[in-house]
RNA sequence: GGGCCCUUAGCUCAGUUGGCCAGAGCAGCGGACUUUUAAUCCGAAGGUCCUGGGUUCGAGUCCCAGAGGGCCCA
């Protein structure tokens, strides 16, 4: 019962404090009194006490306020010999307890059992103390959990960035700045969600297993399904079931999900993070960006007050209407050239080449196009800004613009430099569609990893008929990061991706 | 994948051209203290200097390799 629950890795010296902190709790269990019972007393939370006291004290100054019970992790401890000031804290606000041994009596040798980190609850009236604070004046103390491994230090926080990742409660106690800025990501998605909800789209759950990972280019993660004995991929995409559940007639469908990509780690990139992606029927793409705009409108406002947000230096602006502009004007814009003149893969390494940008090896038309708009375009979204009719090379589900055969009714949302959505006017040809992933298994055979997968079982799907549809997707997790100003993923994610430690 | 940087006590950090026994603050421990809020004061502790090699009379410091992390680039 008594073992020790230290691990082998700690110092000596860290196993001392840990045997300190459980010899606190064996002594308050010799007393009878248990260092981790089922349940608190607690009335209220922080900061409805202190709302009360605030109450009170505009009606009735200068007398003591109700009496509550109050419970919260110790994050100060100051000990005057007779008199002892606590602070706790809980998830909504943070009290001074006033513990005095002529208020506590006998119950007063509580205090030798606290350090900071234990969780206590403390009952008596709430006042105002000599120095203004309001408190809690003790005459009932009780230990809720005793904590073991002291926490980090109380005035600089946590700085290590690995620890604060790899253990990330510890940098939820002790940076309240990395608290608020995860409560904000979760504020990001649920404001999508009422906005979605909002506009009459029904949100559905979609197949994270599946026999072949389709709707981007991305590698995929492997698995197996035991119970059938067969391969799965998990999911690098929603579109390609939501599409089915249009053709399905559910005509406005949107999931926040999982995506996983078996690619790089960086600042923008965790091999996990959550994508919103839409389909609404009897629209295009034209709807969909102007749905989006509105959505942003809606998140800024509702998580961070306004529709114009601190970014880095400056600042960005979600007030509608962003920015529209054709791809085919942006490249002229930035490179000087339409893009349309350059149609074979050796004209566009030429251009590269021309642009001083390096060339990737064994690189499609696609790809290398993609570099160029990387390299002259996306920088200079700063803004919020819509780049409208990609090349069909590039866009194996997008439908065909009626002016030029080669591009597709799809646009990317661009802010600070990257890319935050991406919509069609979903491709519903399927006669078109199958011979557009039969162009992806050229391109595979070729040696391109990322490019898409045949998928038959979608395209009997269409074949039965999808209605003209409007697609989307959002990354929820650059959103978030816009809308908190930071600028790695990793400050939005709570558990990101790190190396598994060896030892 | 390439380049640069970081790793010292539970936490936050110093540590000189390579030179006694590696320091401080917080936390912890012992003591004082009846209104503090980064409480204060006194005292005693606490180290795999990321790991492994090497150079040297002598390495936290210099060299090589490795681990983990960060930033930039592809």
């Amino acid at each position: 019962m008594t073992q020790s629950s230290t691990t082998g890795s700690e110092t000596p010296y860290l196993r001392e404090i840990i045997a300190e902190r459980q010899a606190k709790a064996e002594a308050l269990r010799a007393q009878g009194v248990e260092p981790y019972p089922p349940r608190t007393a607690r009335t209220h939370d922080i900061a409805a006490g202190r709302r009360m006291f605030e109450d009170h004290e505009a009606r009735t100054p200068d007398s003591d306020g109700p009496v509550v019970t109050l419970a919260g992790r110790i994050t100060a401890l100051r000990n005057m010999g007779r008199i002892a000031f606590v602070d706790i804290e809980d998830d909504s606000a943070a009290i001074q307890i006033l513990a005095s041994e002529r208020a506590l009596g006998d119950a007063w040798s509580l205090l030798d059992a606290f350090d900071l980190g234990d969780f206590i609850e403390a009952s008596g009236p709430l006042i105002r103390s000599r120095r203004g604070e309001i408190s809690v004046q003790a005459e009932r103390l009780a230990m809720l959990t005793k904590s073991l491994r002291p926490p980090p230090e109380k005035y600089h926080g946590l700085q290590d960035i690995e620890t604060r990742y790899r253990q990330r409660y510890l940098d939820l106690i002790a940076n309240h700045d990395a608290k608020e800025v995860l409560r904000r990501r979760s504020e990001v998605i649920s404001a999508m969600r009422r906005f979605m909800d909002a506009r009459g789209f029904l949100e559905v759950e979609t197949p994270v297993l599946q026999t072949e990972a389709g709707g981007a280019a991305a590698r995929p993660f492997l698995t197996h399904l035991n119970a059938l004995d067969e391969p799965r991929q998990l999911r690098i995409a929603l579109e390609l079931h939501l599409k089915r559940l249009i053709v399905g007639g559910f005509d406005k469908v949107y999931e926040i999900g999982r995506l996983f990509r078996n690619e790089g780690i960086g600042n923008r990139w965790n091999p996990e993070f959550t994508m919103m992606e839409s389909y609404e029927a009897y629209t295009d793409y034209h709807g969909v960006a102007e749905m989006v705009e509105q959505s942003l409108a809606y998140i800024s406002a509702e998580v961070a007050g306004s529709t114009r947000v601190p970014w880095a230096d400056g600042e960005i602006d979600f007030t509608p209407p962003f920015r529209r502009v054709t791809m085919v004007d942006a490249v002229q814009e930035h490179v000087g050239v339409d893009f349309r003149d350059y149609p074979t893969v050796e004209a566009m390494e030429d251009l590269l080449r021309e642009q001083g940008i390096g060339i990737p090896p064994n690189a499609g038309w696609g790809k290398l196009f993609d570099e160029l708009v990387s390299e002259r375009v996306e920088p200079n979204l700063r803004q919020p800004t819509f780049l409208l009719d990609y090349p069909l090379a590039i866009s194996p589900l997008a439908k065909r613009t009626e002016y030029d055969e080669t591009l597709v009714e799809r646009f990317e949302l661009f802010v600070a430099g990257w890319e935050l959505a991406n919509a069609y006017t979903e491709l519903n040809d399927p006669v078109d569609q199958r011979a557009r992933f039969e162009e992806q298994l050229r391109l595979k055979s070729e040696g391109d990893e990322e490019a898409e997968q045949m998928d038959e079982d979608f395209l009997v799907a269409l074949e039965h008929g999808m209605p003209p549809t409007g697609g989307l997707g959002m990354g929820m997790d650059r959103l978030a990061m816009l809308l908190t100003n930071s600028q790695s993923i990793r400050d939005v994610i709570l558990f990101p991706q790190m190396r598994k430690l060896s030892d």
